[in-house]
DNA sequence: TATTAGCACTCCTCTTAATCGAGTGCTAAC
DNA sequence: GTTAGCACTCGATTAAGAGGAGTGCTAATA
């Protein structure tokens, strides 16, 4: 168990470090508000963090930095909640204000302001799509061979794909098709559409329509290949700001992951709720080895609807991120909450 | 007027610093294969080119570099077409061959290839919405008060957005105003909605039904919101390769830029058709001063349907990628008659 | 007259050496 | 238990010097 004074250490050093990101010394330390200690003393304290894997040395007679496990202990002791300013508050309530919102616009945004605020990357993924149920089917005829279809949520997400007809495909063919599919899969959820568009509709189809069975294949491949919620960045460029990755083969790897959505999903741990924070090598990557992630899931009543992912250094603000994060998902959860009731 | 000598030096200089990146001397240029001269006749023709502005020094004592006006040259008159390995045009042509394909696949696919093929980085332009036709209105009711308007267009391009409806708005009524709208306006490209929609369909929806206009307003949001066309891009990290790019600042700004969507319109010169190669301050813009950008539009039949552009160093392998993006555009061309006919 | 060899000079780059300073660990005194 | 003092470490910065690729100019050459 730490001592006090251990903990107001190591609590120290951390705080330090984040703003500036050079190895705190014993001297420097003991000059701050609140230390009342000599520098004697907290090198000796130091000797012994250090031993206990809270802190490490870039090099034998420089300072300390919090290690992977100081940070750890950091965030799960020692973090208090930050007072943010009342206009950083108001920036983030501002976009709530408008009235006619688009689900898209409100998350781009979102994940533009909180990467503005922070100065980390934000990666913010949207609703599961999955989840939402069929709320209609429609195909549009385009010409003789093409045709969109088009499936509406309950939430009011629209996916769509373009197919080609079989030939001699009439558009009363078409109507008795929408229909079925109307009549049998409304109230289905993504996730399921591919399993009970086989049992509950194909059958049927084959029946009435001849050659149905190639569109049922591009109705199929809507929703799997649209498997991944989508992503949306903010301040990508910021990392290039971190004295961290001034080293352009960090900053490369870190790039090319943002630009693989499927890698990017990784970083989030689904299904926990509440705020989350993964540091350095908790990521289980290479290229966020020195990176820490923090991310949140906003909520629409029971269900699940999104995440917001902050990446930073390991020498992250944590304080400050996990901050903000709360007002921002609060607001998130909130406006999807009015937008569906 | 250039002497023939003239020209293969600087045709020699280009090239050779195009691979190198570093400033080529007389001594190093004499041995070149077919090159006949010797240093000191190199030296002297290197002096005269400079005087008349096709090269540059770095410091006095260092080899040629060519300005913006020697690539502007090597550009309009030395540039001849490569010879590209059967093996990279096979590797775009696989792209087309795949039987089932949505246009945006193959888009952001065309991006991704040609990255790797220049290790530069590409922004491809998606045709352009604007000019697409109605095909057909849809508006889906979600609950009471909220419903998704949908315009399908003739080329299979769907746009969405979820609106609140006015309190007593019945599903008749929808019923009603899709038929009017889909009576009046199908047919008009979407350039021209926004003016369509207030004289051809707004007297009559309003006197058909009431408080018709808040849904009107909606539906015009949906078009004038989507004035630029989708931006994809492939390889945006392979700037960091690049060593002009090892200065953080210029690289933080290229980034920037990259993710300032309609700042990046303006880096194609809409309505030129063919390849355009714009090099340095020609781009207009500070973060662009170290880079050429060579873009090529591809059509379908007589419209023009999106561009490609490709973003290097001003010391980019001209002759290749303009050679890749030929066979690219004459590709998507190509695959995008297909899908029309 | 056009070309080329020779040479002094320039200036970047890479090494090596020297200095400085912040920090550490340890010992001894308080 | 705490702190002052001191020798030592090591990265960072600066200075000086050697090496090398390149240039411009002059004079010799074909």
């Amino acid at each position: 168990m730490l001592t006090n004074r251990q903990l107001q250490i190591l609590q120290a050093i951390v705080d330090d470090f984040v703003m500036s990101a050079q190895p705190v010394g014993s001297r420097q330390l003991s000059k701050k508000e609140g230390i009342t200690y000599s520098a004697a003393t907290i090198r000796n304290e130091m000797a012994d963090l250090e031993e206990l894997g809270y802190l490490e040395k870039t090099h034998t007679s420089s300072g300390r930095v919090p290690s992977e496990k100081g940070y750890r202990f950091y965030v799960d002791h020692l973090l208090k909640p930050q007072v943010i300013s009342t206009g950083e508050v108001a920036q983030i309530h501002s976009l709530f204000e408008k009235q006619i919102v688009e689900a898209e616009q409100i998350i781009k945004e979102s994940a533009n302001i909180l990467s503005e605020l922070t100065t980390y990357t934000t990666i913010l993924l949207g609703p599961d799509v999955q989840k939402h149920r069929v709320k209609k089917f429609q195909i549009v005829p385009l010409t003789e061979e093409t045709a969109v279809a088009i499936i509406v949520t309950d939430n009011g997400h629209v996916e769509n794909r373009t197919l080609t007809l079989p030939s001699g495909f009439s558009p009363h063919d078409i109507e008795k098709m929408v229909n079925i599919l109307n009549d049998r899969l409304v109230g289905v959820p993504l996730y399921d559409l591919p399993i009970k568009l086989q049992t509950e509709a194909l059958s049927v189809l084959k029946s009435h329509i001849n050659a149905s069975e190639s569109i049922v294949r591009s109705l199929l491949s809507i929703t799997s290949q649209q498997n991944e919620s989508k992503v949306y960045y903010g301040g990508k460029s910021n990392m290039l700001n971190q004295p961290e990755f001034h080293d352009l083969a960090k900053m490369r790897m870190l790039m090319d992951l943002f630009d693989k959505e499927n890698q990017v999903q990784t970083l989030f741990n689904q299904g926990n709720h509440g705020i989350q924070i993964r540091i350095g090598s908790e990521n289980n990557h290479l290229a966020m080895e020195n990176c820490s992630v923090i991310t949140a899931s906003f909520l629409v009543g029971e269900e699940q609807q999104g995440a917001i992912a902050i990446i930073g250094p390991t020498r992250m603000d944590y304080r400050r991120v996990v901050t903000l994060l709360d007002v921002m998902t609060n607001s998130l959860s909130q406006a999807f909450f009015d937008k569906k009731h």
